[in-house]
RNA sequence: GCGCGGUUAGCUCAGUUGGAUAGAGCGUUGGCCUCCGGAGCCAAAGGUCACAGGUUCAAAUCCUGUACCGCGCGCCA
């Protein structure tokens, strides 16, 4: 890169030459509409062009194509990284960089190594990634698998990019839900107890691990939870369950932890819930928020739909609200129950108030699309409790369709019958299964066949990837055993073919696809470029023979192929998916 | 009823915060192994960017409305 890129240098051209022209009076002094700087699609239009001319026309009171002329007047007259610029359809200027400087890009990205594509767009800003954060109730399925790839990706494009970037796992450690937990542990411990069936409790998770944690207790804690189903007349039952709910989240954690592990996962901090409520952590969020005067005590209205819920009981109750409405929010929100008991919301927002508090003043989530209904409450609490906007962005997953042959699976924790994440991961490998859910945008529902995932994996776009890194790789081993030896002359004495010089053009592109994939919160891009140059790379390689018997040849197409592969492999090290050397 | 997301080739989806002639994979049809890894390559066919208006030099992209699909919607977590 030598400090600045292509990009960055020629924004920099025509900033400077519409200024001379405010100057001179052929533009208004003053703020001016933004232009652009991009990437044509069509080779014959150059490698940059910007639509200045035609943004500014009006404001130099000139049709567009005269301004491009009046505005390229200026241009520096003494440089080699470009050959020639033109005015081209309604206004547009293209840029045409030299065959010399393209040459050039070749070694700068060998020399920049795994370190090409990373820059410090972010300032070491720090930002705060919370994703996962499921509940400590169950094993994970498939669409947690997503909502964690997609975490982990983008921040290592944050970290990639110069910000500071923590990640942070959200445990729900202190509802309702952990306690159906530990009642079902109860319910099967009861059960091998008494050696039978028994009807199980109103709410109740059946899964098969609910066995496994029971086998799991300690022997003492076992023996007395066994002590107080046989005789529950003893007082000591609540802290007996209390201890033994405590040991299957912890359980259910650890399970959930070798999950991520095995897709290489990994976070800064756990935060626990019941931490938060131990530390006053609510009570403090309401007092600020109460200072503020967005609480007031209200009546809740009748909320419409709902479809299975009937709403004959519904009885409008005075209590605190949160005057979410100021800030977009469509109704305000309860804090607090009649009798007084915190809501969920609350929790949620004191703990992103305890968030900003340590010092992240951005905040990132990726969340499944069934909490989208929570976005805007959480972001207008966060407003108002901090007097900033836009601390927290929300990435929404959409749901992961899992099928077998084409044919839905249909799968119900209620009924114990889903497949868990980890069958997928050992199954199809954690490879396979990161790209693949790499290979659609966040938004879009993903539909994950595992027959075609386990039984065809060749028809895998990483494989497509790695067999381009791994066919790299090849050459030079295959080099070795020819005895051939590489010249060390600099590639940029080579004259690449216009094939090679659009291979080099792709490979240019790279770090600003890194920065706009980060900036846009879409790992997804990353998986698409790979794919494209893994393609450009397989149709070069077809048509031209790396390790020819002209030394000067050789020595060009060896570079162009060193560079590719450490595109490849810093992508791919973005995804956390292995390049390997062979297959 | 309301909110969020979606609608692009037969199927699954990209499309760089408005750019020039809308792309890829799979599938279909037809080709490429005396040569560095055929897990590869080449070619062909395939489109009213859901529909209707609007905004401007320029709309798949932004705005409004309509249709359909998904998710969500209590004083649960």
């Amino acid at each position: 890169m030598q400090g600045v890129c292509m990009k960055d240098l020629l924004q920099q051209w025509v900033d400077g030459m519409v200024s001379r022209l405010q100057a001179e009076g052929v533009l208004p002094e003053g703020a001016l509409p933004g232009y652009r700087m991009d990437r044509p699609k069509e080779r014959d239009h150059g490698d940059f062009s910007t639509n200045a001319a035609m943004v500014l026309a009006r404001f130099a009171k000139m049709k567009p194509r005269d301004l491009a002329a009046r505005l390229l007047a200026t241009l520096p007259q003494t440089q080699t990284d470009i050959d020639r610029w033109e005015v081209a359809g309604p206004g547009f200027i293209n840029f045409f960089v030299s065959h010399r400087r393209l040459r050039q890009q070749v070694g700068e990205i060998i020399a920049a190594g795994s370190a090409y594509g990373r820059s410090t767009l972010g300032r070491g800003e720090k930002v705060m990634v919370e994703f996962v954060s499921a509940n400590p109730t169950g094993p994970m399925h498939v669409g947690h698998g997503r909502g964690a790839v997609t975490g982990d990706v983008l921040c290592r494009l944050l970290q990639a990019t110069g910000y500071a970037v923590h990640r942070e796992y959200y445990i729900n450690d202190a509802g309702r839900q952990v306690d159906v937990l530990g009642r079902s542990v109860a319910h099967r411990c009861r059960e091998l107890l008494e050696n039978r069936s028994l009807p199980p409790p109103e709410e109740f998770y059946p899964g098969e691990y609910v066995v496994d944690i029971v086998h799991a207790l300690p022997p003492p804690l076992r023996k007395e939870l066994e002590a107080w189903l046989v005789n529950p007349r003893d007082g000591q039952g609540e802290t007996v369950l209390t201890t033994v709910t405590r040991f299957a989240v912890d359980w259910v954690l650890q399970d959930i932890r070798k999950d991520l592990t095995q897709l290489d996962i990994s976070f800064d901090h756990w935060f626990s819930e019941r931490s938060l409520h131990e530390q006053d952590g609510i009570k403090h969020a309401l007092e600020i928020l109460r200072a503020r005067g967005w609480i007031h005590d209200g009546l809740l209205e009748k909320p419409k739909g709902g479809a299975d819920k009937s709403q004959g009981d519904w009885e409008a109750r005075q209590q605190p609200l949160f005057r979410a409405t100021l800030f977009g929010d469509d109704v305000d929100r309860p804090l607090q129950k009649p009798d007084g008991q915190y809501t969920y919301f609350a929790a949620d927002i004191a703990y992103h108030l305890n968030k900003y508090e340590r010092g992240f003043a951005r905040l990132v989530n990726i969340w499944g699309a069934d909490h989208g209904g929570y976005v805007k409450r959480v972001q207008a609490a966060l407003e108002g409790m901090t007097g900033t906007k836009d601390v927290l962005k929300v990435l929404l997953v959409q749901m992961v369709n899992l099928t077998r042959q084409g044919q839905p699976v249909r799968m119900s924790k209620r009924a114990g019958n889903f497949v868990t994440l980890r069958d997928v991961v050992e199954q199809v490998g954690s490879d396979a299964v990161r790209f693949w859910f790499l290979t659609r945008a966040s938004v879009s529902q993903l539909d994950f066949d595992l027959d075609l995932a386990v039984a065809r994996t060749n028809d895998n776009p990483v494989y497509y990837v790695q067999y381009a890194h791994a066919r790299i790789c090849s050459i030079g081993r295959t080099m070795a055993e020819k005895g051939m030896q590489e010249t060390g002359d600099d590639p940029a004495s080579y004259p690449y073919s216009p094939d090679e010089l659009d291979l080099v053009r792709y490979l240019d592109t790279y770090p600003e696809m890194v920065e706009s994939a980060a900036q846009h919160l879409e790992p997804h891009r990353i998986a698409f470029y790979l794919q494209e140059l893994a393609a450009m790379f397989h149709t070069y390689y077809n048509g031209n023979r790396i390790l020819d018997d002209d030394p000067g040849i050789r020595n060009g197409r060896l570079a162009l192929c060193r560079a590719v592969r450490q595109v490849l492999a810093n992508g791919l090290e973005l995804m956390g998916v292995k390049a390997p050397e062979r297959m």
